[in-house]
DNA sequence: CGGGTTATTGAAGGCTATCAACCAAAGTGG
DNA sequence: CCACTTTGGTTGATAGCCTTCAATAACCCG
């Protein structure tokens, strides 16, 4: 399959009389995260604009001029990158509250594509808007600059895991960082459906969609998990933990 | 080795009385990139002080509550993160020109470590130093956007070439990055010596010393490239190109 | 020159990919 | 309502890449 099927990009404006940051139910993990109270109420401007994203649209590719940052607000995504030679490397699936397209900032292009796992939603922030609510809110320039860094840490995470991990490994440590991430939320850390499919999760983990399989299986066997298609449950997170941890000399 | 030798940190700073950002030779490939002349020389002011690191000392780690950003005057380091187990993976080279510690703008702790790998010294830029030329050069913050944005890009290709590239894929665009990066700096593109050792280069990779090794020799063998311990001559770039590109299927 | 570090090369084994078959669930159309 | 198709997941057998263990060689710096 050297280059996938395309879906239409369809993207659906939604009126500006929406909740705003302040009063959004993300604000504890989104952009207003660790801000002051006053300072994210000057917040309410930044997102003049929301796109509502049926499963398998694309948000954003590789080489879009779009001038902009996006917000998860339900749904999820996943953001990839496309070589040459027509190579997919899936580099992060996007829950509510995560933020995507920071690599756009060269005010220009995209180095990676964004697609809607399932049917999502996601705010707008301008780069031009930022600007204007930073003339008066400097904060959020630093902002601004945490998530970047934050999202910058996250990308040597995963070249740890792809580096130096046996598959076992990595997938342990996928399951383990979910758990977190929707324990942020708000949802259960030890029960919970994966947006994606065992190729996209083998693709981000640098396994085929066979290894994700089994590996699924075995976990399962070895009473670390219980799982049914998509249905997960994290049975022994200490162990996983250990996996995780364990020295592979 | 669970933890490596830990070189003693040596910071030598230097008397502010150098060149600065607008006479540098480096203007064209650091923080300056593609900005206005004019805006350089505004810049003038963003460097207050300079390290000089010998070789092996480290610049930052992890968790360290530096609040700066830098750049590679002369020299080189790596870059790396170490998980709880002890197991280190390099992430990143860095050349003159280059910018380090783009992680660490969560305003209180680096998430990976920088050691200089031969006698260098980079520039230290401070982030209420950003902020404060900032405000009379409101293009400098989209400039930081961009150089974090950039790194974003970068460690995203390096994603894709461990998630999904053979081990001579991996070391053959990993020369050719270098080539890219010297001819940039002015240096031949073709015949250069590598700041790092094989252990170095596979850990960056994924990869263990001894595949590197042997991949050195491979590629010597099919007359793509000629090397003597560090030094090396690529002599067949269309051919490593090609490598790199071909379909993994 | 000599000790220690770094690089090279060989042989064996393990982990993961590849190829392939099978199964289950969800549409699709007669 | 039921064959048929499509899509996604599971499982098995085999091959091959890369690691591991091990020995040797080259280099560097005192």
């Amino acid at each position: 399959m050297p280059s996938q099927r395309i879906p239409m990009q369809k993207r659906v404006p939604l009126s500006p009389a929406s909740p705003n940051c302040s009063t959004c139910v993300l604000g504890h993990v989104c952009v207003p995260i660790g801000m002051a109270a006053a300072d994210v109420r000057q917040l309410d401007t930044l997102v003049q604009e929301r796109v509502r994203l049926p499963k398998g649209t694309i948000l954003y590719t590789q080489n879009d001029m779009l001038d902009a940052v996006y917000s998860v607000r339900y749904g999820s995504l996943k953001t990839q990158i496309e070589d040459a030679a027509g190579q997919v490397q899936i580099t992060g699936f996007n829950l509510p509250g995560e933020m995507i397209g920071l690599d756009g900032m060269l005010e220009g292009h995209h180095v990676s594509t964004a697609i809607a796992t399932e049917d999502a939603e996601v705010c707008v922030i301008r780069l031009s808007q930022i600007d204007q609510v930073a003339s008066q809110l400097p904060s959020l320039q630093h902002q601004m600059r945490r998530l970047m860094s934050r999202e910058l840490g996250r990308s040597y995470q995963l070249l740890a895991s792809l580096g130096s991990m046996r598959s076992d490994q990595r997938l342990a440590g996928f399951l383990l960082n979910l758990s977190q991430r929707y324990a942020t939320l708000g949802y259960s850390s030890t029960e919970f459906v994966l947006r994606m499919g065992r190729e996209e999760i083998g693709n981000y983990l640098g396994l085929t969609l066979e290894t994700t399989s089994r590996l699924f299986s075995r976990f399962a066997r070895e009473n670390l998990i219980s799982v049914h298609q998509r249905d997960v449950r994290l049975l022994d997170i200490p162990a996983l933990k250990q996996l995780v941890g364990q020295d592979t000399c």
